[in-house]
RNA sequence: GGAUGGGUGCCAGAGCGGUCUAAUGGAACAGUCUUGAAAACUGUCGUCUCUGAAAGGGGACCGUGAGUUCGAAUCUCACCCCAUCCGCCA
């Protein structure tokens, strides 16, 4: 959520960070509706003022009659305002109906574009191997050596099912393992989050109103979240930090599920696109400052590509265009692996920043030097995702006989095993 | 799942229809005293929002939301959360 003083003060920014992130929403419609809304307000809270008067007044009326009066003056006066206060509320609820579609506004290097495509490549890293054999992909990597099993996973889980084991189990808390001794190392403090979460944070974080469809929900109301950051972030809704505490960082832990609605036909087999995974998340909530959040964008984006590269896994980074962001960020970096049986990198990592954009809708405050409140900034970038970081783990370091060398990192959590098969 | 008690400011805690602009402690901050500190004393001490250049002024907030009333922290209803006991249970 934006401010409604900076949209009001900055319209053609915001109305150009609607079209930048590809978003129909109408800038002058808020605009109008708030006008109305302050006006009512003032409206209203002039009658309540005046109401408060009387009902100090009767008690201390010099007389039965006077403060029969009085009474009735008040009755009169409140009819008046109830109807007031009901063209209020309605107009309340429109304001905010239309408060949480604002979008964020990107940053100036954002480049434009409407979907992935027009991502553009930042960097690249590690060498994309080249094998003088035809590749196995992962599904047949995983089925040669027993690390997942897919026919069994779809009969207990439906579409999209899947079994990790033997090694595929092992590896993934290898990695898990791996990533957490690594971001400990940098001050990250370990958390295991909440993957069933209240609608509260999932609206703090900015996955609603919009992203419904996409999140499971169960009978009691409350929803499956589909990354950590939710309850990570949600973990400090309704406080205020003390600044000697930021920037805080968590590495937080926790199932991530996601309906995937509208995504049937794509990565229909395998591990890139499942309904359960697991998820190590770094987020950061910072002083709110843009240069701050810039520093800790790229950290969190260092740190991450420091994972893949001790993990050896080939990648480049791409700067998110704008109409691939999402409702709250400002910048997004997304780092995708090299996948040989694509041909292709695909998303392993995204890292990005929000401003106070999340932390306005989940009331996270710090009291900043002058002792004035202001909303903390937030950030957060995937540490790892398995099982889909297994795909180009596998199939990077597959050989020639089918077997699987294991990067280096990982051994002391393998028992010390140097290859799968 | 059942039963009971409870949610008040940074903390403890009183208030249970109008004097609440929320008592009283404690903490914190500033000052007096002191070589310095402690103690004592004095003062300050919430958040959000609207309006205003500012000073200031208005409004809201006692778990959340609705309601009763001229008037609600106080009464009613629903929900959320906490505690204790019973039941079930990894």
């Amino acid at each position: 959520m934006l401010d409604i003083k900076f949209i009001r003060e900055n319209a053609e920014l915001v109305k150009s960070a609607t079209e930048k992130k590809n978003i129909s929403f109408d800038v002058a419609a808020l605009l109008t509706s708030d006008d109305t809304r302050r006006a009512l307000l003032a409206e209203v809270e002039a009658m309540r003022g005046k109401q408060n008067e009387i009902a100090q007044a009767v008690p201390r009326a010099s007389s039965p009659e006077e403060r029969e009066r009085l009474i009735n003056e008040s009755k009169s006066a409140k009819e008046l305002l109830t109807k007031k206060e009901e063209e209020l509320a309605e107009i309340m609820k429109t304001w905010y109906g239309l408060m949480v579609q604002v979008p964020n506004i990107p940053d100036m290097s954002v480049p434009e574009g409407k979907e992935d495509l027009d991502n553009v490549e930042v960097r690249t890293w590690g060498a994309i191997p080249t094998f003088d054999f035809k590749p196995k992909d992962h599904i047949e990597l995983c089925e040669m050596h027993g690390l997942a099993d897919f026919e069994r996973g779809t009969k207990v889980a439906g579409f999209r099912g899947y079994v990790l084991k033997g090694d595929g189990a092992r590896l993934v808390f290898a990695l898990s393992q791996f990533v957490l001794n690594e971001l400990t190392a940098e001050g990250f403090e370990p958390m295991i989050v909440p993957s069933l979460v209240r609608r509260a944070p999932l609206t703090g974080t900015g996955f609603l109103p919009q992203g419904e469809e996409d999140l499971y929900k169960t009978q009691d109301g409350d929803f499956l979240a589909g990354t950590a950051e939710v309850a990570t972030m949600g973990y400090h809704m309704d406080e205020t930090l003390a600044l000697a505490d930021l920037p805080k960082k968590y590495i937080s832990f926790s199932s991530a599920f996601r309906r995937e609605a509208g995504s049937h036909s794509k990565d229909t087999k395998g591990l890139i696109r499942v309904h359960e995974f697991f998820k190590w998340e770094q987020v950061i909530l910072c002083e709110a400052s843009h240069e701050e959040s810039v520093k800790f964008h790229e950290y969190l984006t260092a740190n991450s590509e420091k994972l893949m590269q001790k993990l050896g896994i080939p990648y480049h980074v791409v700067l998110n265009c704008g109409g691939d962001l999402g409702l709250g960020q400002v910048k997004k970096y997304d780092i995708e692996a090299w996948v040989p049986s694509q041909n292709t990198y695909r998303e392993t990592h995204s890292a990005s920043y929000f401003h106070d954009f999340q932390t306005r809708r989940l009331n996270i405050r710090y009291k900043d030097a002058e002792g004035k409140s202001r909303f903390a900034h937030s950030l957060n970038n995937t540490a790892i995702a398995s099982p889909r970081i297994l795909v180009p783990l596998l199939e990077n370091f597959q050989q020639a006989d089918g077997s699987i060398i294991i990067p280096e990192v990982l051994r002391p959590y393998m028992g010390g095993k140097e290859k799968i098969g």
